[in-house]
DNA sequence: CGACTTTGACCCGCGC
DNA sequence: GCGCGGGTCAAAGTCG
């Protein structure tokens, strides 16, 4: 049986474009089919009537219990009929799951027929056409709220499958673990299949290989159930101005939609999608935009590049204008044909500031030390298309930014979104690690390092480190803690002014209610610590010799 | 000799 | 159409 609904609605749900496939409601409320978007739904558009949902149905051919559900579209009439100045509404209302099957159809004049010769009846049938776009209104809204149930029951499905398919991984290559580490692997991988789904059966087996090679990622803080849930949360953004607004709720469309056409959010150059062949293009860009995701991560080095695990080969530099630094293009050779490229350019403000931008995913297993990165940029462009991802009425959404923006109100931000930048960037300023400084915000992440170096050495061990955070339950601040950055409740630090740890307080909520967020900060330090720890033991890392310095001073 | 870097040329998109 | 800037290519040079 073959009963799919195909949704539209005016203002396309951002979790429409959703890269992971979404729930088919069936006549059957509570079964799902995982299809992808593309193959099966149904989309049709149409010039924006305002609160409109349609609903075209598919499949189902002969069945009896068939349902179909279409708009009262006053705006698709042919051309004939607009000639006429008439419209006869064809409707078939659809019968929800839940509610008995019934079928009812009406051919209503609208009166709007001025040649017709009956004038009398004009009056009564506008009032039936009202009292029926009234009942078309609260289907939609029971429609609405059936599509957002099952969502919700869809990402629980998601989680259950996923960690059932970790287990069978886990099981597949006979792992010698304990079964607290298996458990802890259970959550890795699925965060990181939330992160990067396109590589996500290659990334399990991946990460099941380097659990036993490398404790350090087995440890990551993060609750992929939170993962799924945050991920799929829509803010939205004020492209040209920054301006944050929370959009969280399906409900918000119509008024963020309305606003950001009156205050010019949206771009004349915003493709509107006219046809189903229109959304399909549309989709090809999203999927393009996803490949062009960029992840930039800010942190103070002397050395020409962060050594982030990957192998590089310099494919060229540019002078970039407005900064006297040349940018230099990287591309992984860890395999023929990887797309990862990266650049790397020193800041033209703070030349200590080194910016190393990512593009792209690998296409080949990562060797333990290249994970977090890899993961960093994975987890950074799954908040991109989970919170950015351009919705058809052409906002761009910040839940990472206005993440950033609560997290650290006085300061720029720890991360942040480009508004300019001509594809999507999520910058990941780890220069800016210092909650105790709420005047400056300028402690660069070397002291970071080097206050980690400070720890005995048993401490300064990843498995350890992120113990500690796991058994603060995810807590931003016992990352910090872990990594050696003061905090207002450590004890080196019980001097702390009020409203900083106000502030620090609603830091802590903000970044620790998103754990793509966390995952990504928690890479990205992870990846700089670990070498940075790496480097020590070595001995011939200048940024290490220059923490140490800046420590003891 | 192979891998990597350097660097000028080239391509492409965008704005005027 | 033209210029500009970002990004990439590829030949030549360098290094181990």
């Amino acid at each position: 049986m073959d009963k799919r609904l195909g949704l539209f609605f005016d203002t396309l749900s951002p979790t429409f474009f959703h890269p992971f496939t979404k729930p088919q409601l069936n006549s059957n409320s509570s079964s799902f089919q995982f299809n992808t978007i593309k193959k099966d739904l149904t989309m049709d558009v149409h010039a924006a009537a305002p609160d409109r949902i349609l609903i075209d149905s598919a499949g189902g051919d002969g069945d009896s219990e068939k349902r179909v559900v279409n708009e009262m579209n006053f705006f698709a009439a042919d051309d004939h009929k607009e000639k006429s100045s008439s419209l006869d509404v064809k409707k078939e209302i659809a019968s929800v799951p839940d509610r008995d099957a019934q079928e009812i159809k009406l051919d209503i004049n609208t009166g709007l027929n001025l040649s017709t010769t009956s004038t009398s009846s004009k009056t009564d049938q506008m009032a039936v056409l009202r009292a029926d776009l009234n009942k078309m209104n609260v289907e939609n809204q029971r429609l609405k709220s059936l599509l957002n149930q099952a969502n919700n029951d869809y990402r629980a499905l998601q989680m259950h499958l996923y960690t059932f398919m970790q287990r069978q991984h886990l099981l597949k290559a006979g792992n010698s673990q304990s079964p607290e580490m298996v458990k802890r692997n259970e959550g890795v991988t699925v965060a990181k299949q939330f992160m990067d789904l396109g590589q996500a059966e290659k990334d399990n087996h991946e990460l099941v290989q380097s659990s036993s090679e490398n404790t350090r990622s087995q440890e990551f803080p993060i609750s992929p159930e939170n993962i799924i849930v945050e991920s799929m949360e829509t803010p939205k953004i004020n492209n040209n101005t920054n301006e944050i607004v929370a959009l969280d709720r399906l409900d918000n469309r119509e008024e963020i939609s309305e606003r950001a056409h009156t205050s010019g959010w949206i771009s004349n150059k915003v493709p509107k999608f006219n046809s189903s062949k229109d959304v399909e293009h549309a989709s090809e860009t999203m999927t393009s935009m996803i490949r062009k995701a960029r992840v930039s991560v800010r942190a103070r080095s002397e050395a020409a590049m962060i050594s982030d695990g990957c192998q590089w080969r310099k494919y060229g530099q540019k002078m970039a204008k407005g900064n006297p630094c040349p940018r230099a293009y990287y591309r992984c050779t860890m395999a023929s044909g990887c797309p990862v490229r990266k650049q790397v350019q020193r800041c033209a403000q703070d030349r200590t500031v080194l910016i190393t931008t990512y593009e792209g995913n690998h296409n080949h297993p990562l060797p333990p030390a290249a994970v977090s990165m890899a993961s960093t940029t994975s987890a950074a462009a799954s908040m991109l298309l989970s919170g950015s991802m351009p919705s058809a009425d052409g906002m761009m959404s910040s839940h990472f930014s206005n993440l950033a923006k609560t997290a650290l109100p006085f300061s720029p931000s720890l991360a942040s979104l480009s508004a300019s930048a001509p594809f999507p960037t999520v910058t990941l300023d780890l220069t800016r690690l210092n909650p105790n400084n709420p005047s400056q915000f300028q402690r660069p992440l070397s002291q970071v390092h080097a206050a980690s170096q400070n720890l005995p050495l048993n401490s300064v061990t990843m498995p350890h480190v992120f113990g500690q955070v796991n058994n603060e339950s995810n807590n931003f601040l016992g990352l910090l803690r872990s990594l050696g950055v003061e905090t207002p409740h450590s004890p080196q630090n019980q001097m702390q002014a009020p409203a900083a740890n106000d502030t620090i307080s609603a830091a802590t909520a903000a970044i620790t209610s998103d754990p793509s967020f966390t995952a990504a900060l928690v890479a990205a330090i992870t990846s700089i610590i670990g070498n940075s720890h790496q480097n020590q033991h070595n001995g011939n890392n200048s940024t290490s010799t220059r923490n140490n310095s800046d420590t003891n001073s």
